[in-house]
DNA sequence: ACGACACATAAGCATGTGCTTATGTATCGT
DNA sequence: ACGATACATAAGCACATGCTTATGTGTCGT
């Protein structure tokens, strides 16, 4: 899980898909095959990418295995973000806010 | 200036290093290479892929140029973060804090 | 026990990416 | 005007990446 490893995940538009539709709730690799023309292996080397990179946690139910946001590379980024914090515009310092207010 | 230009950009350890070096302060392609062993050519190719992302932007003076972070390339990953407020945890509280007060 | 199912892994292939050397374009100093 | 300097662009090459098909592993229902 490294800086690397989450802007490399995020570099291709199929996972950024697969993330943003984990970000509405947790699903099973099957699931999230619905909508993207993509084939079951693909998927699946998706996902650990994702995974691999701290974005995305898994959780083994019987023969399915749901997938969810990590809030680990979610910090990741921020923290990334952070360092570059003297170039945040005004505008951004209502983002923060509601950053701030979203977290409960 | 998309989101697969800004992650794709940032995928690369070399242009990382780039950003990370104009965060400190405005400089032109020659000092950027600086301490990086990379080529003339590599490096002007580097500086595209980053302003074409957003991320650096460009002031000619005389034959040379001067590189600087761009804050529209900032926002848009801020923006990208946002969507998944839902996902902060607790601890990042003090990070969006962190951002607020750094923004003046 | 057995076939169906959910997912992971292996191997091979087409395309993308980042590097190099060579060369082009524009500006500076003298 | 001329060479030196700063940077961009072109072309070619090695390697990485994302895909496919084929197969492996583990779980479920009957």
């Amino acid at each position: 899980m490294t800086e690397a490893d989450i802007f490399k995940a995020l570099a291709d538009p199929t996972r950024r898909k697969v993330f943003e539709k984990l970000a509405g709730g947790s699903l099973n690799a099957s699931a999230l095959r619905d909508g993207l023309e993509i084939s079951q292996p693909a998927m699946s080397q998706h996902l650990s990418v994702l995974r691999a990179a701290g974005l995305v946690r898994e959780q083994r139910q019987g023969r399915f295995v749901n997938y969810e946001v990590d809030p680990d590379g979610i910090v990741a980024i921020g923290a990334w973000l952070a360092r570059y914090r003297a170039y945040w515009p005004k505008r951004m310092e209502a983002l923060a806010d509601l950053l701030k207010d979203m977290d409960q």
